[in-house]
DNA sequence: GTCATAATTGACTATATAGTCAGTTATGGA
DNA sequence: TCCATAACTGACTATATAGTCAATTATGAC
């Protein structure tokens, strides 16, 4: 059932703090509460799948009482919308220093995405698993669809942005450049999902450089076709 | 726990048929109320996910009984490691079909690689959801995962024997050609994937071609260089 | 038809998990 | 120090789901 009045006891908001009023100990406490759960509740959705974690799980590992939990999140699907949030957050700042060294080639520009998104792969392995299991539940008509589905689109556009320059001479279609975007994603996401099914990790490494050449190659015939 | 003796009540195993004896209606019964179940769970399991599913959903999706569920799996994880199986059998069928075609060349495999997981993609989206929910399990320490990670392997498997002729020439890398299957599987569930996220049925099917025309390119060279 | 056997049923019990709240502990201000 | 307020706690209740089993219905052999 959903509670269309207010809440009887407010929950906490550390999510975004006010600016220029230095937090007091008691915020602080509360924050650092707030970052145990959030981490908690990345290792156990990465271990048992977000459908599968309970609430117990979390506040155990965070080694916090149940009721804290309560405090800070409505439920599971809230903490987990953080979650994907903030790692997308993470991945498109990945991508975002890639772009800060100077790209002059679409080759250069498609390069640095496939080395930030084995970055992210290698450095944020738990938020990796979290993105590529939630990303399906889209089709999957469920409540939390477009608290989930909006990052990722965000994802998207963040590809497109950085494509765009290395565009203007072609004409600027949107399907081929959406399309340009899910292939590397789906392609970086697919890769490593199989791989790490099917390979040892030295493995996954050493075919790093080979695809990203090839891949590389393909997208930008691909694109200027 | 795990009983380690014998079940009280034994269940049906319509799952083999033994050769040469004609089933009893007894029998068909019993495997059209499998088979009910068994396509009742692929379509919660699709909308749901395995693990947020619930028996009940199944059996009254099915219009059974609840106890029916028991006789003829043990639990959840059960028939959806049945139905992993099927879609992966379906999978590599697809795939074979591709292949009766005569190929002289590694280009022409893997445009029938890319049109086969298009067919699968299209006509059994269910199973390509199922599939793509459950491989990321693995990772994820489990109790299912050997359950539901023969399958995947046998699928990587047909990829490698299919591909094996056109290598001859080259050096039969064990690690190159599981890189070529995984970055086939990869590809393509991956971009099916954002696809569905990022585009309209109709765009992702204009996308067909041109990707598998680059995708191909990008794949020979990645094989032959 | 009658009986033995097998499949099916769904109400029932056991269990696990969600979500609550009165009580406890920490912080901030006087 | 003492009080007011906010964060935290974990035992508790409500609920949902898993899994059971005695009763029911269908089948097969005679």
């Amino acid at each position: 059932m959903e509670s269309t009045g207010q809440k009887r006891i407010e929950r906490i908001d550390t999510s975004v703090n006010k600016p220029a009023i230095p937090p007091s100990r008691t915020e602080k406490r509360a924050a650092k509460t707030r970052k145990k759960l959030l981490t908690a509740a990345l290792e156990i959705f990465s271990e048992c799948g977000v459908d599968a974690a309970a609430i117990d799980m979390i506040t155990e590992r965070a080694d916090l009482g149940k009721g804290t939990f309560y405090r800070h999140f409505t439920d599971k699907y809230d903490i987990a919308g953080v979650l994907v949030e903030q790692a997308i957050d993470h991945l498109i700042e990945t991508l975002r220093e890639s772009d800060r060294q100077p790209t002059t080639t679409l080759q250069e520009v498609l390069e640095h995405f496939l080395n930030a998104h084995y970055a992210f792969f290698r450095n944020h392995q738990d938020e990796f698993i979290l993105l590529f299991q939630g990303r399906l539940l889209l089709k999957l008509e469920r409540q939390a669809t477009d608290r989930i589905e909006a990052p990722f689109s965000r994802y998207l556009e963040e590809i497109e942005r950085q494509l765009m320059p290395f565009l203007g001479e072609k004409k600027l279609d949107w399907v081929r450049i959406r399309r340009l975007a899910c292939a590397v994603a789906g392609f970086v996401f697919g890769f490593f999902s199989f791989a790490m099914i099917g390979m040892e990790p030295q493995d996954i490494a050493d075919s790093i450089k080979p695809l990203r050449q090839s891949f590389v190659k393909s997208l930008t015939m691909f694109l200027t076709q």
